[in-house]
DNA sequence: CCCTGCTGTAGCCTAATGTCTGTAGAGGTT
DNA sequence: AACCTCTACAGACATTAGGCTACAGCAGGG
């Protein structure tokens, strides 16, 4: 599972108990709704801004966004936990 | 202030506190040494995966890179707040 | 003085993000 | 049936992140 995966299940999580579609998400935060789909589904790896910019949209952080990814500098690699099974 | 210069104050702070240069960092998260001077003189804006190497490597967290730059969805604007003259 | 460590900065390159348009399918409602 | 919403997905495009090399400056120490 590489970061971009879970970050896309976090998403996709926090945006449906939002109830909110992937369109309005684009429209609240100036994505295009094509990027809001890709992002769910792994295509994308989003930038600081884009972080911020859904977070700020969905009222939540960026930390529930990233949360089960991780960086072991002494290994070099992510660490990147499996989502708990809804 | 831009998202990516409050990005820029967060990191080169966090890093001079932990005592570590830019190339050692850079080292720490497979990051070019130049990149990490980009980064913190907001030359760049990272993607998810250099906040959260950063973020490991500097043993923080994204929330506390991240400080102080926030998205406002009624505005469609970011909201950026200065950081606490040190 | 020379040497070393740390940082800034320019340039070039590849690969990626993000924008946009359009098409198509699944599911629900009337 | 037709209609609507949501989503997936393709292709094309401009912009940018990140890697790399190289050179310069500036401090401190021998």
């Amino acid at each position: 599972m590489t970061p971009q995966e879970r970050f896309a299940v976090n998403l996709r999580k926090v945006r449906t108990e939002a109830g909110v579609s992937q369109e309005e998400l684009g429209h609240l935060c100036d994505l295009h709704r094509t990027e809001v789909s890709l992002l769910e589904r792994a295509g994308r790896e989003p930038r600081m801004a884009t972080i911020i910019k859904l977070a700020g949209a969905l009222n939540t952080s960026v930390s529930i966004l990233c949360e089960g990814v991780s960086w072991l500098p002494k290994a070099h690699r992510f660490d990147v936990k499996r989502p708990p099974r809804s």
